[in-house]
DNA sequence: GTTATTGTTAGTCTAAGGGCTAACAATGTT
DNA sequence: AACATTGTTAGCCCTTAGACTAACAATAAC
């Protein structure tokens, strides 16, 4: 788990990759098909998000099967919600910090 | 706002910035202090968190008021939300999954 | 035992990311 | 008017990201 999962949303295909895996595990072949891209290049953002954790490998034949791991989901989305919570507490500072100063 | 927000979040000096918004808008020197590497690197940054619509600018004589900006941070959130969503909902099917196959 | 299928590894290429210094622009301060 | 402060722009450098082709490894199918 060397890689930042932030760093892994960064890119639209391994978020397609996620979206694909959150409606069941499956594999590497189903997880990526239909994205215009060579095979090392899917195989690589697979590596990425595994990386981060956010997917899960068992090698089953020659098939790989993947598997949506959610706790790094979960904590990504709980910095998101602690940062807004904190600003939406804020909206009293906002209004009067946005004021023009004369 | 050109830029993908998720890939904005995607490098933890970003991230630092809007931790530091979330707790009230401040000026760029403010929001910026502290982070080890140069104004201009910290410059490009802000500019890759509002190209992506996290904050907002407003231009207050020399100084450079930044905001956070609320809405891509709930679109960013809700996406997470809707793929765990989905994925917890399946927790049989992943059980059957992962077993081996004989 | 070939041949097909599934997927990765190795190596290359190009563009973009992220850093720096030097210089500038704009405003405040004295 | 001169200087200080705040921040950006311009230009450079180096590394990493993301793509490709060619080749391989492992298993399944015939």
């Amino acid at each position: 788990m060397t890689g930042d999962p932030f760093r892994a949303l960064g890119h639209p295909i391994r978020r397609g990759v996620i979206e694909r895996l959150a409606e069941g595990p499956t594999t590497v072949g189903e997880a990526t098909r239909g994205f215009d891209v060579s095979k090392p290049t899917l195989s690589k953002h697979l590596r990425v998000l595994e990386e981060a954790g956010l997917i899960t490998r068992v090698v089953d034949g020659r098939t790989h099967r993947l598997a949506l791991n959610v706790e790094p989901l979960r904590d990504a989305g709980a910095w998101i919600d602690e940062q807004r919570g904190r600003w939406e507490g804020l909206f009293d500072a906002v209004q009067s910090f946005l004021e023009e100063r004369r």
